[in-house]
DNA sequence: TTTGTTGCAAACCATTTGCAGGGGT
DNA sequence: ACCCCTGCAAATGGTTTGCAACAAA
């Protein structure tokens, strides 16, 4: 049984909640794929494998497995993007604003200055994000107009 | 008249567009303060000064100051927070999970490194925001569960 | 006078929620 | 059995939009 169900199933125990099978179906749909997802393309996912699950309970796991640390939540421009954790570490995103494309980086001595910039304002950091807009490779050479 | 006047006037002139009452009035509130602000922070802000301004308006004039760089949009959990731009220069935000203090700090190694992040990848940065999320120095002294 | 703008109310749309029936422990 | 979970459909809440009256240019 792979990891993140392990972690999965502990945090509903030791919680009181119930292991079912809408919630395994739905955090195997969010570790089948490695990439960037809102909420509506995993519901659209789930109903390509057969997987009769609601909205309303994609929503509902969502939000249980960002709870438990199982995937990070980005704020998009309208609708929230997600991400899975395990196996993913640790970055922050260049995103297109051509064609949305989203890079991945990690830069460490961005990441120790940041506890030096917590440092001094004596601010106990849990967490960060970082995104940075711009053109990628692609889109810089079409010479559109950004507007 | 205030350069945020001028440099507004002189976008809505160059794309054919007017200068209207409420639209200045509106610029006028969003530098009358210099902290973040929802869109019905400003509106209610506006009703308190006796103008007379709809929603729509407001949100339809944060939009065109986003546009033209005068107002810079950082995404919230629910609704959208602003802050005016000038006389307010680039930085990032520490933000406080328990009371929602917004920190404002730069470092200039943090985006000269970002630059760099860039090169690596090809990409042209048009503009960046980082948030680090925690608590505030007041705020751990609380001892307070995060749950 | 022409054309863009405003206010209103309705529409939108992602997300949340109440409730009655169904499923895990 | 008990209580949690699910699907449904309705509610929510920030934001957007169609339209007729209005105000810049």
């Amino acid at each position: 049984m792979p990891k993140e169900e392990l972690k999965f199933i502990e945090f509903l125990r030791n919680s009181g909640q119930k292991v079912t099978l809408a919630r395994r179906k739905i955090l195997e749909e969010v570790y089948r794929h490695h990439d960037h997802f809102n909420a509506d393309d995993l519901y659209l996912r789930l109903q390509d494998h057969k997987a009769n699950v609601s909205r309303a309970t994609v929503y509902r796991t969502l939000s249980l497995l960002e709870r438990c640390g199982l995937v990070r939540r980005l704020e998009g421009e309208t609708r929230s993007l997600y991400e899975h954790v395990l196996g993913h570490p640790h970055h922050d995103h260049l995103i297109c604003l051509r064609c949305g494309k989203i890079l991945e980086f990690n830069n460490p001595r961005i990441e120790a200055m940041q506890l030096e910039v917590c440092k001094e304002f004596s601010f106990k950091m849990v967490t960060h994000s970082q995104q940075i807009y711009g053109f990628c490779r692609k889109c810089q050479s079409k010479h559109v107009s950004q507007s």
